[in-house]
DNA sequence: CCTCCACAGGAAGCGCAGGAGT
DNA sequence: ACTCCTGCGCTTCCTGTGGAGG
């Protein structure tokens, strides 16, 4: 066994494929930023005033995922940071709202990157709000927040800390903030009332998909220093861009994409990445999501999925709501799990179906009743793993 | 043309958890 | 500690409906 370790782990310290595979990871952030000049060079420029001590305009930053927003903000930031002219003047704050997704956590976050220690509960968020106004103002800086992923906050707790931080240099004597706000929701003005919208989106930015050569250029420089040389077969960065193009031109998912197949090489012992390894690892990510989706379903869920597989192995070949919902009833009974009612199971397939993770539609068959035909729509095996981790399920279904 | 199946899906309301105010 | 409020998952009750068979 000690020795089977053994080739295990110098297999990975000797790496035939691999320089250095940090450099595909997402959240590596590279010296350079190709194919972003543009929004780096409008950033730097809304951003420009706080070297001379004056307030930029906030900023506002659309783009779908991968499109590299976080990337250009953090570039811009340490470049602006490094400069003589603000050293000891300026502060930065980066927070990600999906992590901080309240209003205190958020102003607790921003103390704390100015020095202010916070408790993470007992105080109320207007006193927190009151200790960043009175430190921030004592350090006579100027501070850039960065708001990454911002719609997740407003989705939960509203607009009220954006208006707050937009209307802070009100407040403030000698110091002065700068919020800059990214989301990958498009439709995200949707969410803000007129007047954050109005002092939030004084500039914006839009960062559009990248598209297959641009997506194959990134993917060569990065390969160039995270593979050995000459292990790449041909073809294989261009197919791995254009999978990723066609999901709306995600870097990160072309990344993703590259390593992964580096990763199946590896593993299956070879010298080379080869275009087949691309296909198995666009395929291994997708069964991962998939199984991924199905485990994280509530309960109830689950069952009607396992009800549907179920149906599907008895080789019916339309499945209707109401075989699903007798079956469902059934399981139910066994697991002695109260079973809810067909109308709500009927949401729960409506549910499954904008998922994905079954397809359902809807079909009058005239005197026999106006209902849904549903069929799974990813593998048998997806099905099985997703659902067998669960251990409920696991008995009903054996 | 009308009927009537087997549901779809809207409306209202209930109980509960968790957060805010006091 | 206590009320009040809100959002969420769910139930109950309901009306709506495409088209095969009468």
């Amino acid at each position: 066994m000690s020795k089977k370790l053994d080739e295990l782990f110098s297999k990975i310290m000797h790496s035939k494929i691999f320089e250095n595979r940090d450099m595909l990871r997402p959240d590596y952030i590279p010296d350079e930023l190709p194919h972003r000049e543009k929004q780096i060079l409008t950033l730097a420029k809304i951003l420009a005033p706080i070297l001379q001590g004056q307030r930029p305009s906030n900023v506002f930053i659309y783009g779908l995922t991968g499109t590299g927003k976080t990337a250009v903000a953090k570039y811009v930031l340490e470049n602006i940071k490094s400069r003589k002219e603000v050293s000891g003047k300026m502060a930065t704050a980066y927070i990600n709202c999906r992590y901080d997704d309240t209003d205190y956590r958020v102003l607790a976050t921003l103390n704390e990157t100015i020095g202010i220690r916070i408790p993470f509960t007992g105080l109320a968020t207007a006193e927190v709000y009151k200790r960043f106004v009175n430190g921030l103002d004592n350090k006579k800086i100027s501070m850039i927040v960065v708001l990454d992923e911002i719609d997740a906050l407003v989705k939960k707790c509203g607009d009220e800390v954006l208006y707050k931080l937009t209307r802070i240099n009100t407040e403030l004597k000698n110091s002065r903030v700068c919020v800059i706000g990214i989301t990958n929701d498009l439709r995200f003005t949707d969410f803000l009332s007129a007047r954050v919208l109005s002092s939030l989106g004084e500039e914006e930015i839009v960062f559009p998909p990248y598209t297959a050569p641009e997506l194959e250029d990134i993917l060569i420089r990065r390969a160039s220093k995270a593979f050995k040389p000459n292990v790449l077969e041909d073809g294989v960065i261009k197919l791995c861009a254009a999978l990723a193009a066609k999901e709306h031109g995600d870097a990160r998912r072309a990344l993703e994409l590259l390593r992964i197949a580096g990763e199946i090489a590896e593993r299956e012992g070879k010298d080379k990445v080869t275009i087949e390894n691309v296909k198995q690892a666009y395929k291994e990510i997708e069964r991962d999501r998939e199984i991924e989706a199905i485990n994280s379903l509530p309960l109830h869920s689950k069952i009607i999925l396992a009800a549907i597989y179920k149906l599907q192995k008895m080789e019916k070949k339309e499945i209707t709501t109401g075989e699903i919902y007798d079956t469902y009833k059934a399981l139910c009974e066994k697991t002695k799990i109260e079973p809810l009612t067909q109308r709500r199971v009927g949401d729960l397939i409506n549910e499954l179906d904008t998922l994905g993770i079954i397809n359902a539609k809807i079909v009058s068959r005239g005197r026999y009743g106006r209902t849904k035909i549903i069929k799974l729509s990813v593998s048998d095996k997806s099905i099985r793993e997703g659902l067998l981790s669960d251990e409920n399920i696991l008995r009903v279904l054996t």
